[in-house]
DNA sequence: CTCGTCAAGTTCAATTTGGAACTCATAATG
DNA sequence: CATTATGAGTTCCAAATTGAACTTGACGAG
């Protein structure tokens, strides 16, 4: 399974150095990073697909259809608590909410244009209709993803992962290690 | 191992529904995904310190130093390849390119400004510079966000995700099965 | 050999994004 | 209670990203 693809092509021909023979198995098997590499595409395997079709279904893009999901797994969330969990820059989500609001896919906040500080944000009804309508696509994707994984694999796999984002709470949104790291020296 | 984490937290009082305990805890525990969400939230944790520290070290944006990256690990790939295994799109990593070579971090495609056609791209002398110089970076992040694991817990998840990647090679760049999810009906 | 198809790479224009500065409410301090 | 500090949310604008159309080289069929 390692290298089925080597199809044709050798046409590069013999340039010196070991040329290209396939760069997803150099990223699976000579990656100094190999878990973030498969992290990091899994993401993208899974995302993508999902918020394009998310984007030509309903109209919304990323950040407001995460808006709406981080809502429906915590009601009366702020956008504050969505940029934290999602990575998002705080005026993205701000737009982001305005649109939703816009749509009546979350309820107006009453504090009309002038309140601030922290507020706690609910999906409409609508909201609802269309986060319950569109999971199942999601979970078809969650679903897709771990066919090839027994139950118990699984769980393990969500054990696993599950120390480590939990770990991952005290270094969080930090520094590297730069101490460590031998920097380049120059500017702070 | 579901939901040990209700520690404290009903801070926001009674509003009535069930609001907002902690948005972390329920895309950790109450989340029809959750291991898309690890995923995803564990590729945030990892790439956001590590791009932005590269670019203020070294004045490379992310598609930059992923096409860098990318040909250490697969010297002579193209194009393509980066865009098939990180997700960016063609015209994102032509830019790129454009600019390494600029910087030469990349040794000049020869055929000039006319050739195209499956360019191989090859690190300059000083793209190897800077791969070294970085990489201790990248592979220190991938060791603290994996200290909370044994080693044996390491290889097990490794072995997890690379059974999860080999088998996302079928289904890849695709639809997510739009035919089992009984999508709006509309416009296909 | 020539034409038609296809894919890699580029360019351009429009959208989207995110940093910086700002506003305003609450919290902390005296 | 007045004053300052903190921090959530917003606005503005420059920068980055990407979809769409285009250019050009390679391949296959007739």
């Amino acid at each position: 399974m390692q290298s089925p693809k080597r199809v044709h092509d050798d046409e590069v021909g013999g340039l010196g150095d070991n040329d290209a023979p396939d760069m997803l198995e150099a990223k699976l098997w000579a990656n100094p990073c190999p878990l973030m590499f498969r992290i990091n595409y899994l993401a993208l395997l899974y995302n993508t697909p999902l918020y394009d079709w998310v984007g030509e279904q309903y109209g919304l893009k990323r950040p407001e259809y995460v808006v709406l999901y981080s809502l429906a797994l915590a009601n009366g969330g702020s956008a504050r608590d969505v940029s934290r969990t999602s990575g998002f820059p705080k005026n993205t989500l701000s737009r982001a909410i305005k649109r939703l609001e816009k749509l009546d896919l979350i309820k107006t906040r009453e504090k009309p244009p002038g309140g601030r500080r922290k507020q706690a944000l609910h999906l409409s009804d609508k909201g609802w209709v269309l986060f319950h309508e569109t999971r199942p696509a999601f979970e078809a994707q969650e679903k897709r993803m771990l066919k090839a994984l027994s139950p118990g694999e699984r769980q393990m796999l969500f054990e696993l992962l599950s120390k480590v984002v939990l770990d991952a709470r005290d270094w969080q949104g930090n520094l590297p290690l730069e101490a460590e790291i031998r920097s380049k020296g120059e500017n702070e």
